[in-house]
DNA sequence: TATCCCATGTAACTAGTTACATGATTCG
DNA sequence: CGAATCATGTAACTAGTTACATGGGATA
């Protein structure tokens, strides 16, 4: 279960649910994804394990928020999911599983369609971690490199996302060529 | 829901849950899976919906098999996913939640162990990929594009799953070496 | 005779989504 | 005064996993 070890390591510092719920949507957001009625139960759950303690703090606007930190409990609970090795071979891509049914489409045309918003939507992911990337470049001087750990490690995850996005968009050229010149066969 | 739409794909032969299962531990299992307990149910609901019709059919061995196959109903539901365009944004990707909290291990060695793992697991995957390639090879001598329809669209998943794991290794690389001159200074 | 593959399923559980409910403050 | 943002949650549902249950036929 990924989503208890995100919340685990994004409480090594105090965090309210909706701060976290704002953490999925920038900086996690090329790899996981969860709903605030996810975050709040499972935060819940993992105080009364004794891996998060919770405190209440005002805020400017709105009502009282909730501020999770993680115990000594929780912090060898994530170290212990990283001990055990990476996490592989449970992904799903539904949009793969489209194109191996792509010929149940009645035309190229069609076809060629598809894989056109397939590469628009991974030139969009592109474009939006370069943008991030010259966020980090400007406040770093060294960028990637020269940075404190908690942003390093990140860093890492935006470059896969660039590596793989970018040979994504790649196989989507390919792929259209392929599928143009057996339209003309 | 995508496990429905795959399962309406592949009952445009006939086909049984277990043979389904076999399906999804070979071919598909690139960009999905599923286990019996979800694959059985979900053909009778199905069955039920009008999407699929089913027959029973004698085994050489063991039981007798119930083998599905797809009705009118079944073929335009698929064509419909198809044609509301590619499912994205939903993948999850654990091993990059690990390596956003890869800081939490308490040393460059744990760290460069771990990712060392994650690239011997690319490596096998792609060796896995060049295997089913080669048959295809051997059965079509113009490989990879003089295939039938319903070949070259699966083919183009591996081709993706190529692209995309090799762009991931080539990552690992990249990313061992940083954390080692990191390590150095 | 034991193990593997064939073949079908149910039950209990965990994970995740969508919809609903509430209410304060701030900005235009 | 209306919309957006802050802030927390519950309820009902869908999707997926793990464990259990059954039993025939083939192979070693």
């Amino acid at each position: 279960m990924s989503l208890k070890h995100i919340l685990l390591g994004l409480a090594e510092r105090e965090c309210s649910g909706y701060d976290i719920k704002k953490e999925f949507d920038t900086s996690l957001r090329n790899f996981w994804r969860a709903e605030l009625s996810q975050i709040y139960p499972q935060l819940q759950k993992l105080k009364t394990d004794g891996l998060l303690t919770s405190d209440t703090a005002e805020s400017g606007q709105g009502p009282q928020r909730i501020v999770y930190h993680r115990t000594g409990a929780g912090k060898a609970m994530l170290k212990d999911w990283l001990e055990a090795g990476p996490v592989v071979g449970t992904e799903r891509i539904a949009f793969l599983a489209q194109v191996y049914f792509l010929h149940e489409l009645d035309s190229d045309d069609a076809r060629l369609e598809f894989m056109g918003a397939l590469r628009a939507y991974f030139v969009e992911r592109l474009a939006f971690l370069d943008s991030v990337e010259q966020g980090w470049a400007a406040k770093y001087p060294g960028y990637p490199d020269d940075m404190p750990d908690d942003e390093f490690y990140p860093q890492l995850t935006l470059a896969c996302g660039k590596h793989r996005i970018g040979a994504t968009v790649a196989w989507c050229d390919e792929t259209i060529a392929r599928i143009k010149k057996r339209a003309t066969a």
